[in-house]
DNA sequence: GTCTATACAATGATAGAC
DNA sequence: GTCTATCATTGTATAGAC
């Protein structure tokens, strides 16, 4: 039998979010969190570097599985394969039980600067591994960053749409339908004599 | 006769880029900063959000600039030439003298995790800026977000080119050449065949 | 209108006990 | 792994000085 309750960082996510959404984010404090969740404050941030990534805790792999998810790729597959398969990595990181989450993240990160603040580093965190890894395999900076944009854009909105009108397809297939849209716009935004 | 020196911001610029490259970031308290411009930590407060903003005060002007670059494209732009408009909007607000800091600020925020989150949430601003402002024009998001990607990669990679090797050249040049060299980047990446 | 003095809540780090 | 306790610093709020 465990000395603990097990799980401390699910619960301190869980208490995070019923305060945030009940109180705000500023207006809570981390000593209210860790006492919901049955903690002290000291537990907290020993769990967690500091107040915001009680919430972002659930992104703290994407780094790695994007750089590992290019890495995966087939030797001989393209550039966009390599991207694709990077998003199919990322997106086997979340299961259906995340959506109800994300969305009650969603909400609150809305409500705060310093929120949006920490998930715009994250968001380019991720890019900026994908372009890395993508980089080393095309031997060529440019079109790495340029995909690795593509690509993150492509992982956030779907994962938007996913968590919304579209919770019941795979993700992954939401995501890779969403990139082959953005190549469309691209195209004829770029070649407007297509119309 | 002033009953204060000016350019307190200027001064409190300055004194930071001293002391956080002798100390670091972290080492360095908001109250040695202002006392080394000459003013009190009470007044550095009063000029900015917080210590971060000190450093990153010269971004300030650039998500309103961003909006208007698009506004003021030709009504018969297109798009392509609409987001060329927003990147020498963008390339104005810079001079030749702001090089040097430029690079001063680029070495020490590479030492710091917080002023990379702080960059990178401007650099997700103006990016959000610029497809906002260029979905209102296009009538479709995606595209919009694409192209402001690729806008803002050829703007901050155009002006870390200028800031280093190219310091000679127009920054509004070196930018668009950016610009170019991505997009022909992304062709020949998403079109092997062309090799 | 800009600067300063002071007090304050909260963060995040640290050291040591269970 | 958790807890108590203490500490410097941040960032805010409020007051007044030149």
């Amino acid at each position: 039998m465990a000395r603990w309750e097990p799980d401390a960082r699910g619960r301190l996510l869980q208490a995070a979010l019923d305060l945030f959404a009940d109180q705000g984010y500023e207006a809570t404090t981390a000593a209210e969190i860790a006492a919901r969740a049955g903690l002290t404050r000291t537990t907290l941030f020993r769990h967690f570097a500091d107040k915001r990534e009680v919430l972002f805790q659930g992104q703290s792999t994407l780094v790695s599985t994007a750089t590992a998810g290019v890495r995966s790729a087939p030797a001989d597959a393209s550039a966009l394969e390599v991207l694709r398969c990077a998003l199919r990595a990322l997106a086997d990181e979340h299961v259906p039980a995340q959506q109800e989450i994300g969305r009650r993240i969603d909400a609150i990160v809305a409500t705060s600067p310093e929120l949006q603040e920490r998930a715009a580093a994250k968001r380019a965190s991720i890019a900026a591994a994908v372009a890395d890894a993508l980089a080393l395999r095309l031997g060529d900076p440019r079109p790495a960053g340029v995909l690795a944009d593509l690509g993150v854009r492509a992982y956030y909105d779907g994962f938007a749409a996913w968590t919304g009108p579209r919770a019941g397809e795979p993700l992954a297939a939401v995501v890779l339908e969403e990139l082959a849209a953005l190549l469309a716009a691209l195209s004829a935004a770029l070649d407007p004599a297509d119309a």
